[in-house]
DNA sequence: TTGACTACCTACCTGTTGGTAGGTAAGCAA
DNA sequence: TTGCTTACCTACCAACAGGTAGGTAGTCAA
């Protein structure tokens, strides 16, 4: 049974090429060159481009919620939870690969509209994450904010976005850690 | 002398298809619908896409730096500047377009090297434009920095350029205030 | 042993891409 | 009047996009 191996493969291809090329920019051709597969025979497992779009985001999104319920569960002050959080973001940079959804915001007008929606629940997703991290963190009092929980959330959030989107103009990931380190830092207390 | 007129316009709804379904996502044949002039006739204009792409940054960074400079000679305190200048980026999410160099920098991968590097030097003025100002707002006494200026403005334009692409994917420019006066805000003092 | 199913293939389709060849009509300078 | 330039046009082109039709070889259950 390959089905899953070849399956997997081309997910795994599919979502390097949006992460570096974008999903407007990566063709079958691409993916059929670089599984070593024929063109066609990516239909039999994706039958639209559509379709394999939405599954990345699925599978992106269920490997990141899974990080993001371990993280959570581990037994951490939400500073240092944070951090890790971040790690995620400029581990992925360093490897030569935008955030999944950093990259597709912005072909987000050219997207059919199963992928955009997708695209808003995973922004909805992390700006949860980190609601209730921030949330956890005040009950237990190893924070104060300056604002509310929803919108330092929202900063955080947008700071790492925007970290990963100039630290990849610049080709220069290290923008991303002190960005992010002095935007938890500045969140209050 | 119809060229001048031609042409601008064409920049200028090149412009608008870029920030708004990216760079890849937009076509000759776009733009010919939009202007009412076939697409051969472009080629005329501009006998490449690159060079269209490079017109395009050019004309942009123009404007943007006038207004950059425009902005620097006001007699106002630093904080105020740093807001005007994050409204830059809130009113044109407002009116439905990303930030031209945020809606590229995604596809940065897929660009033309000649656009690369204009992307990479857009952020280069930027980043350079925010640190002069603070160091200016420092040197007043109006501000005290926690971090470096170089650092602090690479965390403002992280948080622009983030609170952008959160905000297009939420499709809720209202994200962007409140995110960059928190930012500003954190900066010290 | 048959028949259904899976994973692939070759061959092909239509629409679109950026780009070219070559022509025309108007303006303008000598 | 001639000749050059500008701004457009029609009519193409090859390459490539996503997608389809139909076939083959292997697996597996009844």
């Amino acid at each position: 049974m390959m089905h899953t191996d070849t399956r997997s493969a081309l997910l795994a291809e599919a979502e390097i090429l949006v992460r570096t090329k974008g999903y407007a920019a990566f063709s079958y051709a691409d993916l059929s060159d670089r599984i070593g597969i024929r063109k066609a025979s990516i239909h039999h497992h994706f039958p639209t481009k559509e379709g394999l779009g939405n599954a990345l985001i699925d599978s992106y999104l269920d490997r990141f919620t899974n990080e993001l319920d371990a993280l959570s569960a581990k037994r951490a002050d939400t500073k240092s939870k944070l951090l890790t959080y971040g790690d995620f973001f400029a581990g992925s940079l360093r490897d030569g690969l935008m955030p999944l959804c950093g990259a597709l915001a912005a072909d987000v007008a050219y997207l059919p509209v199963s992928m955009q929606q997708r695209v808003k629940k995973f922004f909805e997703i992390h700006t949860e994450w980190l609601e209730a991290t921030l949330r956890e963190g005040v009950a237990q009092d190893q924070l104060h904010l300056n604002s509310s929980p929803r919108k330092s959330a929202l900063l955080l959030l947008s700071t790492l976005q925007g970290a990963s989107v100039v630290a990849w103009a610049l080709k220069d990931p290290s923008v991303i850690r002190p960005a992010f380190k002095q935007s938890v830092d500045s969140l209050g207390k």
